[in-house]
DNA sequence: CTGTTAGCGCCTTCAC
DNA sequence: GTGAAGGCGCTAACAG
């Protein structure tokens, strides 16, 4: 079997009809008759017929594919994204290409190159922690092709971002605890000197505010949310007066914290209720009571895809930014089960 | 600047150079004198030349793309086997194509269609749960290129796979625990219609009998592995005589187990040591002792890339199997840390 | 060393 | 509706 060395003429000197016709029954031009197109689509699956891709790539200057940058394909978060667009985009007939910047500004650059050289008809990005000029996307954006990011926002031409809101998130993960009846609410902070911790923390100060709490800074514990420091924050939890919640940015810190508070008869949630930010599947086998907030990693996949597709057809980017919205999961841990397969 | 859409007609045309010489000097080819090869490659960047990957595609019907087909890209172990094809393809010049099966035979068939299509240079796969014959991939092997099947094994023609050896990571975890001075020690097993939890359980008793310690029936529990199990099976080994030790095939139910035996008061190691399958990052966080078989997912993907870019060069298979080993790991709790950035 | 020539397989005007 | 002809951009014989 030849399978995949079929061509067109092949099928038009078996039929004797000219390969252009061939070519239009393949792509169901509305302009080739009913009887022929049966035909030829029967004699074309008779010998295996495969179109190649790469010919018509070439003449149409389109391949289908689109381009995503991620900095670490193995986080959790960012796989996440990846499997809501490769879904996306599997869909609509798209593949995806796949590369890791590694958080490093020069492989991300070497990645604007190829992604450019391979003619992908559009790039979905998240930008290197390295990442401060975006000359290296100037080349792609002016051959002409769109690109979109996502998780971490930009502002380079007209193109369009999508990121999480998480001022709000931390709004209402802190407004949760509030409604639930806690007065003395602390705060497990990251470093303040990344935007998002920042944004973390106002939304926590800003929902302490609407609800007439008082925001104190002896209950607003920063570090950097290590195993270790969720513990000594823990302790410093015990020695503060009447904290019956806790709302941390990150589940990693909210773990070890937890298991500190058990181990010293600290109940939890009657005693105190804890919000952690859910990066990861940890919390839930932990503690499957523990309310977290969930990114909307896959969502913004899909978002950022179905985004980047539209741009691609309509040859024009809006360049207004979409903002997502994470979820509050208050979890049933009756209902909760961990996957086992490997 | 058309960037992007120079073509080497213009270096040709501004140089006097004719075009097929300025291919061979846009190839590095020998066969150009490096006066010449200096002018063109000069020509070139000023121009903002960037090679047409389609055509040259098209003319050389190579893609310097290998296709990997994965079941789900968001689980632990297959992102960090992408991780390793893509740093391994990465550095030998070749994109790598991403394709879900979602453990769906249908999905894998279009899939291996459309990697037909793209004329990938080979093919990565683990097989979908639900692929039983091949006949799907025939097209793609009768076309000339290579397949390389990672983690699930398979017998088709003559590929090549890439498996771990489970049963020897069994036998060398439950051997750990017997020379630590273990003398009763426990299987948590999975279900034993699924081979892998088969070969777990054969090196669990292989290395028993090397000892000369007797396998006993009531030892050795098994289960879905769910956190609920995980705890029932503690319950069940605090009613057995003497155990000192625990071999779990599964983290999950290893964890929910260590929660359990803290909260009555058992210690983890010193009253029972534990050595568990690392799925994934959980363990480390509850129980830094914790010791585990870690699965070379990394060194998977590395390995298979290399085998499979192999054969492209070679074009052709060896059929043999490649065999990985898990690595055990014996943490040192205080050097520990958790990745905390989000 | 360099130029000439001829496609890779497909799509798309332009005729009829 | 269908056929004829040309070319997307690059490379690889074959000459010289």
């Amino acid at each position: 079997m030849n399978s995949g060395k079929v061509t067109i003429h092949d099928i038009s000197k078996a039929l004797g009809i000219d390969s252009s016709t061939v070519s239009r029954a393949l792509n169901d031009s509305p302009r080739v008759s009913k009887k022929t197109k049966a035909k030829i689509l029967a004699k074309a699956t008779e010998l295996g017929y495969q179109r190649n891709i790469l010919a018509s790539n070439l003449r149409t200057n389109k391949t289908n594919t689109i381009g995503v940058v991620v900095p670490r394909i193995s986080r959790n978060f960012f796989s996440n994204v990846i499997a809501g667009i490769e879904e996306t985009a599997y869909e609509a007939g798209y593949n995806v290409l796949i590369c890791q910047s590694l958080e490093s500004l020069e492989r991300e650059q070497k990645i604007m190159a190829t992604l450019l050289s391979n003619r992908v008809d559009g790039v979905l990005i998240s930008i290197s922690m390295q990442t401060t000029s975006f000359e290296h996307l100037k080349p792609y954006k002016d051959y002409g092709s769109p690109i979109v990011f996502y998780d971490r926002p930009c502002s380079f031409e007209d193109c369009t971002s999508i990121s999480i809101n998480d001022f709000e998130a931390s709004f209402k993960a802190t407004e949760h605890l509030i409604l639930q009846g806690c007065k003395n609410i602390v705060h497990f902070g990251g470093p303040q000197d990344i935007e998002l911790y920042q944004n973390r923390k106002k939304g926590y100060k800003a929902a302490l505010e609407k609800y007439g709490l008082k925001y104190e800074a002896p209950f607003c514990l920063i570090s950097k949310l290590t195993e270790k420091e969720g513990t000594s924050m823990a302790k410093k939890v015990l020695k503060l007066k009447d904290v019956d919640g806790i709302f941390s940015v990150n589940d990693t810190a909210a773990i070890s914290a937890i298991q500190y508070f058990k181990a010293h008869g600290v109940r939890i949630p009657e005693d105190i209720a804890i919000v952690g930010f859910n990066n990861d599947p940890i919390s839930a086998v932990i503690e499957p009571s523990l309310t977290t907030i969930d990114q909307p990693d896959f969502e913004m996949g899909k978002k950022a895809a179905t985004l980047l597709m539209h741009q691609i057809k309509n040859k024009k980017s809006t360049g207004k930014s979409v903002v997502l919205t994470s979820k509050l999961v208050v979890r049933d841990s009756s209902k909760y089960k961990i996957n086992t397969e490997v």
